[in-house]
DNA sequence: TATGAATGAGGCTTCATTCAT
DNA sequence: AATGAATGAAGCCTCATTCAT
């Protein structure tokens, strides 16, 4: 894959940042060196700075707006359901969508968490705990309105999040099974665990 | 000038095994350096090559104890235990034991995986798939006792493994729950899961 | 901070060959080190590898261009020379003139075999061979026509061209005979050396 | 090739050299490790330090008593010979022979001396000095005797010693000519150079 | 907008050598 | 006579980054 001869301006930043998730997706972010991803993109290194000022940057970015783009979807995706059971599920079912369709920035954004420098650490956790919390609400709702048993819900939540994004370690789009079957198997699993009846149909993620 | 007085040969060697799994465990493998690791066990850099050949065989060294001492030990847990219900109980109380316990090993394990060279990486993912064929093996005799329900048993262990991993994310010894609280629930959440009805006892792992 | 001013591209990969060829002399490939290499071109020791990619590299390129230049000027050296007796002269001449001229690459050429790696060697012998194999045809050609005894073409061959290389050993320009006079000596060693009996000129290498 | 189990003192110190001679022979002295040593003789490294002070003494050692082994042979292979055209035969038969045998000892004396320590190498030269300067001598004196040409008795000695010394560079005990042969070729050449008439018998070396 | 030359720090690794045992 | 642990220097090489053009 290389360069887009005469690519300027937004499109270039547009492959920085396409090639760099895919890079650092498979080396991991310390050993993606810029030269890679700059002969990826066909620049020099040097003219990478033109588009981030630090290599630490880069991956900020990449993990700040998979982030925002995952707690914007959160909220669509729950928007008008109430019944925490079927909120429960609609949140299984969305997460594990995101997680199959943009498997890589999801593994990144977890897996590169260390490669963070302490500041930019600090603001990524709050906001994975902001979404944490959307999945710990539902749970501890559940469990008030006794849909559901999660006596320790922040544990639970936590059981639930590392099951349901597990599945970027093995899925493909050309595995045998669909996504809607990996979905249904998946919200079983998570509505069974906490003892809920499965009733409710899930908004498409 | 020559030796250190004091210092010995296997204490040496149990000290860089040590520092290295802290340090791969913290900062990762691509960012442990050498020196790091040479100046926590108080050696030159060029030292440590007494006691490894290549920082990649001190990872894939550290990986491979891990996963022959976990498959040794899920052998002696399941020993005896017939019940697939019960078997599947004491895999996820082993399982999550072990992975509180020797949480930094089986972390490196699980992240590290991609810094291997192809040909140590095969043999780790052949330990691991046999890791794996047990909990897999297991559900499916479930599933044809008609003691759970495990259609896909193969998805089934790979979100349960999942799961169970997670607690390497969070568990901290000094936290609010104890080891056996954390077991309770989350053998919970995998029985309820799977629809099989709570029994029989876990051994210990 | 960036480059020093004033230094230019294609100056400097000219001046790290030069200083390349004077060090590999000197000390010889194994014993020269880049960071000696960088010095001497006033460049710090990464930087070389703007111009090559390797130190194995750096030795390939000057032993095979130096043998590409062989064989190119032997060709015309000897263009349009039919008589064995005058090629024979007219070659010894030649590789002479080449040796007192450009000793350092030869006498590196000759050395350093031994330090390239076994596919660039085989490349290097086999050019080596090329070159050789011009003096043994010369040969055979002279003992065919009855002009020269040389019943063992070949080995009588590897010793010429042993006595004419070795002006490597000592020559010095500021010596006190000309390279005239040396051609002249050496040219009557060769020829009395097959029993041939001098007569053609030999042109200029 | 690897330890002399229970190898003790003179054993040891035999099999070191013989071990040093061959490495050097074929990795060149710099590229030449004492951990390849140590392994080759069955020691450790450290180990090599009661046999001899530095890896730099450990060549000079070598070279050094090549040639005093060579001066004292030439004495011996020149008695009792007082015509110059049969000495100069001698000599080129004597260095012929000494030289396909001992080729490693040789071919170390001459590609090492890059690799003495300014008084070492200052030793060997002068060493070097005084064989060549028997060639010179027996040079010298055909020419005054008109048996011979060689104006310039220096540099035909040179000539000639590289001629001869060249056939380390391809000498096989197991080629398709025998040392007797290639003796014979030698000696016409170097007669016939010089425009000496072949005659007397050559003492075998 | 991008290049091309360069930096300086640091990466893993190997080396000759030392010395207590 | 030999080991085994260690040193300290240096090896080749790669990296993120800078900046004049």
């Amino acid at each position: 894959m290389a360069r887009t001869v005469g690519s300027s301006g937004p499109k270039t930043a547009e492959a920085i940042r396409a090639a760099g998730i895919r890079l650092i997706y498979e080396h991991g972010f310390e050993a993606m060196s810029l030269r890679q991803l700059a002969a990826e993109v066909g620049l020099q290194p040097g003219s990478l700075y033109k588009y981030f000022d630090t290599k630490q940057d880069l991956l900020f970015d990449i993990v700040r707006e998979h982030l925002e783009d995952l707690l914007a979807k959160i909220a669509d995706a729950l928007d008008g359901i109430v019944d925490p059971v079927a909120r429960l599920a609609a949140f299984a079912a969305f997460h594990l969508r995101y997680h199959m369709t943009l498997k890589s920035n999801v593994y990144i954004a977890n897996m590169e968490l260390r490669s963070l420098e302490p500041d930019n650490r600090a603001i990524i956790v709050a906001m994975r705990k902001r979404y944490e919390a959307i999945l710990i609400d539902i749970l501890r709702e559940g469990q008030a309105a006794g849909a559901l048993h999660a006596a320790e819900p922040r544990v639970a939540a936590f059981a639930i999040l590392a099951m349901l994004t597990g599945i970027c370690n093995w899925y493909r789009a050309d595995g045998p099974m669909t996504q809607d079957e990996l979905v249904t198997l998946h919200v079983d699993l998570v509505l069974g665990g906490v003892g809920a009846k499965r009733q409710a149909v899930h908004k498409a993620g």
